[in-house]
DNA sequence: CACAATCTAATCGCGCACAATCTAAATCCA
DNA sequence: TGGATTTAGATTGTGCGCGATTAGATTGTG
């Protein structure tokens, strides 16, 4: 009664090819990231505001599918390393405002470079890339979806 | 002088889609783990050993690409719960060997079915699941193969 | 207006990841 | 054989992720 032996078979766990790519992705960034005295997670948050800056860190949150558990001491870190300033908002008290400082926007002239000299060892074409991150934004969603479903308690 | 503006938008970095769908996997996969007492890395450490038993550390950490300070205090804690056994190999003995008791083989049969109901909600289909599965093993195996080469110092 | 419900961050605790370092055992080899 | 090198695992320190809780501000409703 037992299903397929391979159904447990860690090389056909998509799961974990997801989660070692992933770990693998942050060993490549390191190299790159060190002389930035940035981390892999600190570089995602600088990306989200360098496309918008003046963010809450709910909006941040909504966008990196982290909270506020894993995002204040980070922000702060970055704070106090200069990239960012956070102040609450005047309007709604409740809520942090996060802006990048004069270092942070220059810093991104120094990260410019870094996806495409991490991404020609993947050996794939940009639009190969692009393709593959949209097919697993796809799968990202029907993950939350669910989950969103399964919370609906 | 700028590159393509969008080179570091964030729904462009494959890096991004792969360390969030990997953490929206972590989330799929704890409503049935935590039943079981289980974290997804010591899950996926019981499948290593499910396929092959009694390893030693470090042959472990291969299948996963961890090493022995992540492992050890794993291996402590599954250790702990009952799952495994660690003993000094007597042929080497700077090696453990790594045993599963009777619960972790049991526990196997609980897993059984995780796989099938997580990927349930991804829409692929068992062909298209493994595809993929291979597809991404093969960016890790280049991310690995050129962490190698810059580490040949 | 009062006051409950909701919302935003912050905080705390635990468990990874991983670099760096250490100890001890095994192997190499002059 | 004996010292140097290599190897396996453990330890320490830092930084995430995230569940759970808390504090404080805002909104909604009677």
């Amino acid at each position: 009664m037992t299903k397929k032996p391979e159904m447990l078979a860690l090389d056909n766990q998509l799961c974990f090819a997801f989660y070692s790519v992933s770990h693998a992705f942050s060993r490549a960034y390191r190299p790159f990231l060190d002389p930035l005295g940035l981390t892999y997670p600190q570089y995602v948050v600088l990306l989200v505001l360098w496309e918008q800056d003046d963010l809450t860190v709910k909006e941040i949150g909504d966008r990196l599918f982290l909270d506020s558990g894993t995002l204040t001491p980070l922000l702060k870190r970055l704070e106090a390393a200069g990239h960012i300033r956070r102040t609450r908002d005047r309007k709604d008290e409740r809520q942090v405002r996060v802006l990048l400082t004069e270092t942070g926007r220059t810093m991104r002239d120094k990260a410019e470079e870094i996806p495409r000299q991490v991404g020609c060892v993947l050996g794939l074409s940009f639009d190969e890339v692009r393709a593959f991150t949209q097919e697993v934004a796809k799968l990202r969603g029907r993950l939350h979806d669910s989950a969103a479903v399964s919370a609906k308690s």
